[in-house]
DNA sequence: GCTATAAATGACTCTTCAGTCACTTATAGC
DNA sequence: GCTATAAGTGACTGAAGAGTCATTTATAGC
């Protein structure tokens, strides 16, 4: 054999493993929960042997903390641009905007795992999951409510009690990224997430009930 | 010391151990997922000795099938209970019995846990998952869309998509029940579920959007 | 090319539980 | 009361996987 033909065993690569190794612990942490992740298969994803992981991380606590830490700043990058961009639409126009970014940013990510993620182990780590309450949730909920009471306040919209319409709003989105990872493979058809959230929209802003429902039909 | 004044360290209670010891494990595996469930955990809340289990649950994955399976035929009379009782009135009534029916017989128990549970552990149960799917999702999803097609042929509802609308419909109400088991403990007040549903049900059929927004209004 | 050293590894240890088993004790039937 | 036995237990074992470490190897700088 001609060794100068034959590859390098591995190569050193300090800059890129930290994100890869990021990006193949989120898969495996969202798909089997923290306990049942093993290490073994992280480092098989990303292409090292397990004891790298210990040269960027210092056990697998750290690893989940930094994946949920890494997901959560690109979150918050995210809601606070959207924070900026809603500016002052009308309500209507603004939670469609803020639901389809929602969908198209988080939907179709790896990210989409972060909420399933949490919720599964927010008994085991009820720190990290009051974390994600108060940096997430919280934001997410006070753009909602925002909109909402601005909307109301104009005659846009009906008086509801935000409070409580805030998780009616952005419910079914959040179901159908938590549905993706858990259901999805069992559905005959896949889930198209656009022709959800439209309908989610129509229905969020129309509601059910046909107009002509108060006991004569004004149109054939 | 008597002997016979000295309470017995144990009673044989060979009928009610089983219930007993589901209840138990329903509660840990909620909280803590499968993997992290501690069988200790589960004996010492059941009050029995860890090898007591052994004598009615051949090992941890049978009692967590048998946890859900049990669970599942609960929610399955439900579900037949519910279709039976729907008849045949009318859409928003029907829709209102249903959620009501489900919100009082999940929230308040500790069947609520079970969704959660599902969900986090289908990447690891994937033929759980596709039980749950096909007997208690399924069907609710026939509910709710037989009623919602009923409604819209008889002019009651507008024309939404149904295999869509469904996920919309009991979007609030299920991450409702898994916001409980996750993030209720961080909130500053409460959730009433209650109001929760009155304010999804009022935003389901009548839609956020004032109805005099088209440029005009009918009523003073 | 040589060398220093950071990057990476494979084979090891040690802990944590799931699961077992020999023994104890409650209790039904005589 | 005695006894047979089912119900229950505490202390053990073995496996799996997190975490360690001595050794190997890629590569930057000279």
């Amino acid at each position: 054999m001609n060794p100068e033909t034959r590859p390098p065993r591995w190569q050193r690569r300090a800059e890129a493993r930290p994100q890869e190794v990021l990006e193949a612990a989120l898969a495996v942490f969202v798909e089997r929960g923290y306990a049942s992740a093993r290490l073994d298969e992280v480092a098989r994803r990303a292409g090292v042997a397990k004891a790298t992981l210990y040269l960027y991380y210092a056990n697998k606590l750290e690893l989940f903390k930094a994946v949920v830490r890494h997901a959560l700043v690109d979150n918050l990058d995210e809601v606070a641009r959207l924070q900026a961009a809603a500016g002052a639409r009308p309500g209507r126009e603004q939670l469609t905007f803020l639901l389809h970014a929602f969908m198209r940013r988080v939907a179709g990510s790896p990210l989409s795992g972060i909420p399933k993620l949490v919720m599964a182990e927010a008994g085991n780590f009820p720190e990290l999951a009051r974390f994600y309450h108060d940096e997430v949730i919280a934001r997410g909920r006070a753009i909602i409510c925002g909109t909402l009471a601005r909307g109301i306040a104009a005659g846009e919209f009906r008086a509801v009690d935000v409070d409580y319409a805030w998780r009616v709003v952005i419910g079914p989105a959040l179901l159908a990224i938590i549905w993706k990872h858990s259901f999805l493979a069992f559905e005959d058809r896949g889930m198209d997430f656009e022709r959800h959230l439209a309908v989610h929209l129509d229905m969020l802003f129309n509601g059910l009930a046909a107009p002509d429902q108060k006991g004569t039909r004004d149109e054939p």
